[in-house]
DNA sequence: TTAATAAAAGACTAAAAACTCTTTTATTTT
DNA sequence: AAAATAAAAGAGTTTTTAGTCTTTTATTAA
């Protein structure tokens, strides 16, 4: 089990490939996405509906149609993504899973594990979307294999 | 969803408890586990077989039987707890849920989320069981509600 | 040596997450 | 207007995780 569900990797990934893609002014279709970040193209259909009934992605149908990402999509930060798919829980959430996390009422792992949680929380707030369109225009990272 | 699967939640609080009970050298049963850290009994039995077959924790049978830690298991870190319920994905696995990660092969997060990760690592592998059996003593941690 | 106790084991059910397949709707091109 | 294209929506299935219930085995105390 990762840091984040399997649909939300989709989502960020896919949110990159569009980015990187949308750069060159284009549009891209599902099964375009679906290959090059390598999951279930279906799936990911459901993944991107819902991004973009949160406007984080745009899309058109018919010919020519696709998905993309506008100007300030592109300048949202990648946390969106993360809590408009899993929820605001791995910034909140307790690291041993008590209902109510707290500095009055803190679990043995309270400190330390806030501490983590928020670096998380800040490098997610804090990087856009666009940040990442560069690196993989460089073709350093990779979004499949 | 978590850091850790709800069962790793299960197994930590449940070794914190034991070893807590354990300091004034009794062992404690299953129900009174279940009970002090907000558990269902069934289930966390199951992950307690588990973690005594892996020399974890200890068990014994019959009247005033019950779950107890010897003196090595005290020294454990936690990350072998983790390690034995959710495997090291959590420490090794990429962000983005790409098969593999490594500096050649890295995803648009590698190099921030690796940081994260590994200081995640540390905590677990630096702090033994024993470590937090003070701060239950004192009251100050909670292990339920 | 029997009764009581408590964990171990086995066989389930329930819920959530992941994934698939089919039909519908909107858009564009001919 | 008709045909083609591509996303949206709906209705599933499969797999995994979580949780329950019952029976068995081992240990101790009366
Ligand atoms: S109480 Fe567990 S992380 Fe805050
Ligand atoms: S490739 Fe994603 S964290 Fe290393």
């Amino acid at each position: 089990m990762g840091v984040f569900s399997k649909t939300c990797e989709y989502a960020i990934r896919s949110v990159f490939f569009i980015a990187h893609r949308t750069a060159s002014g284009n549009r891209v279709g599902i099964k375009e996405i679906a290959n090059g970040i390598d999951s279930p193209e279906h799936f990911l259909a459901k993944i991107l509906q819902d991004l973009s009934r949160r406007g984080i992605v745009q899309s058109a149908k018919g010919p020519n149609g696709g998905f993309y990402i506008d100007e300030r999509g592109l300048k949202r930060p990648l946390s969106e993504v993360v809590e408009a798919v899993d929820g605001n829980s791995i910034f909140t959430g307790c690291g041993l899973g008590l209902a109510y996390c707290s500095e009055t009422n803190p679990c043995p792992l309270h400190n330390e594990f806030k501490a983590i949680r928020n670096q998380l929380k800040d490098l997610l707030e804090q990087t856009t979307i666009a940040d990442f369109s560069e690196s993989l225009n460089l073709g350093i990272t990779k979004l499949r294999k």
